[in-house]
DNA sequence: CTGAATCCCGAACGATACTG
DNA sequence: CAGTATCGTTCGGGATTCAG
């Protein structure tokens, strides 16, 4: 797979530098998912991530690799096995996946609320 | 402008949940620079967010506002003046933006670094 | 099991021009 | 100043099928 040149997309606001990364419907679930639990395989995050069809997460996992936020392992057995983990710069992330996690806990919790 | 319903929207996955509300473009940008500044007009807004046309703010703002982000005070004078603000849902984004700023920042580092 | 290939649609985005 | 109207384009995302 090959690399994006992930070093030349200054925008000039932080902001927008970091959506560039984690745009996209599933990214930063993705991310989460992988942070949380270290290395996973392909099924591992399909299953955690139901509305994710295989073919968006496969895609989306090719983007996260290009920008070097994930690494992939293949092992060529039968059947195939893939894994997938953070690498360094991913785990960069972890403040922000994190602050994300925790405000949608709370938005759950307000939107419980509000319910009953 | 008509509010959405924001609490019927939880979808089982905490991150989730948080990308419906700052997906887009400029959403996270803007409250970026909202909860920067206190308050903000249009045409502030406009010129901190140089390649965001206006056409896309106005739509971004709209959609904030009507997930109860944001909230705008029309004043109608000749001409006229608009003011934006984050709402106090708003501003529980703080971690989330901030979080994502200071990646932001950190990026630019590492590509300026890698530039020489 | 993993995930690419193809096809398709709607939403998101952008440029330009225009208005109260 | 603060947007809207119109139009066109691009892109993300879904369904299905197929392959190593």
């Amino acid at each position: 797979m090959k690399k994006r040149e992930i070093y030349n997309r200054q925008t000039g606001c932080s902001v927008e530098n970091t959506v560039q990364f984690i745009s996209g419907k599933w990214k930063s679930v993705i991310m989460y998912h992988l942070l949380n639990n270290s290395t996973q395989r392909f099924g591992q995050l399909n299953a955690k991530i139901p509305s994710c069809t295989p073919r968006m997460l496969a895609r989306q996992l090719n983007e996260l690799e290009q920008d070097g936020l994930v690494e992939k392992h293949v092992y060529e057995t039968v059947p195939m096995v893939t894994d997938y983990s953070a690498t360094t710069f991913g785990q960069s992330l972890v403040p922000v996946i994190t602050a994300m996690s925790e405000w949608g806990d709370k938005y759950n919790a307000l939107a419980k609320a509000h319910a009953k």
